[in-house]
DNA sequence: CCGTTAGTGAAGTACAAACTTCATCAAAAG
DNA sequence: CTTTTGATGAAGTTTGTACTTCACTAACGG
C-alpha cells in the first residue's frame, strides 16, 4: 500500500516512549545514576504502580534495562536505544539532504 | 527543584510531535516530495481539518515548513528539526558513555 | 514468625488529544 | 457572477492513556 519506506517499528516505540513528559524525566534521572523504582517515583510524585508501568514502556523501547535486586528493581539506561535514535535521525536527514541535492541537479540542468 | 539538566524545550516538541503515528506518516510522505494538505490527507484517510492540525503541530516542532500557494498549503520537511534530534541523541549517548567511563575508572582504582 | 517495605496485576477513573462535523473564507474554474 | 475546491476556525465527540486504588506477593528486619 505505502510506496514509501516506513519508520522502523523500533523507532516508533522510541517516539511513543519519549513522547511522554514523565518518561523523559525518568530517563533524565537515570542519566545521573542507576535507580530503583521507588527512588525514581519519589521526586516525580507518582505511585510505584505508575512508575513501574513507565519502566515497562521504556524497556519495550530498549531505552532502559532493569534487573531485580532482592525486592527492588534497579533501572539503568540502555545506550543502544539512544544509538538507534541517533542513527535514525542521521538517516532521515541524509534522505532529505539527498533529495534536496537531486532537486538542485535538476534545476541546474540546461 | 530539579538538579539534573532537563531536555531542551525544543526537543520536547519534537518528541511530542513524533509520538503520534499519523504525524510520522505525514513526515514519511514528505521525505519523498513536498505535498499539499489535501495530497497528504488522502492516503492517510483523515479530513483536511485533522491534517491541518497535525501540520500546525509539526511546524511548532520545527520539523515541517509550509507556505500558501494560491488556496493550497504546500508542506516541506524542515531539516533543522532532524538535525536537532540527531544532536540531542548524540549528546544523551555521550552523557551515558562518559558516566560509564567514570564508573570504570572508579572500579579500576586500587 | 510477624510486621514492614518494594513491587506488580487487575480494574476503574480522569484528562488529554486526535478526529469529526459544520460554517466560513478565499482562490480557482466555469 | 456563480460554483467548486482547498483550507481553516469553532465546537463537540470519542478514543487513548496516564494515573489511581486495592489486593496480593516476595523480600528484608525485628
Amino acid at each position: 500500500m505505502t510506496l514509501h519506506p516506513h519508520f522502523p517499528p523500533q523507532i516508533e516505540g522510541i517516539f511513543a516512549a519519549l513522547g511522554d513528559r514523565t518518561r523523559r524525566r525518568i530517563l533524565a534521572a537515570l542519566i545521573d545514576k542507576d535507580q530503583t523504582v521507588k527512588e525514581l517515583a519519589a521526586p516525580i510524585g507518582v505511585t510505584l504502580t505508575a512508575l513501574g508501568q513507565h519502566i515497562k514502556c521504556l524497556e519495550a523501547a530498549d531505552l532502559v534495562i532493569s534487573r531485580k535486586v532482592g525486592r527492588a528493581r534497579v533501572c539503568s539506561i540502555n545506550p543502544a536505544g539512544m544509538q538507534g535514535l541517533e542513527d535514525f535521525a542521521r538517516l532521515q536527514r541524509s534522505l532529505w539532504t539527498s533529495r534536496f541535492a537531486a532537486l538542485h541537479r535538476l534545476l541546474d540542468q540546461d
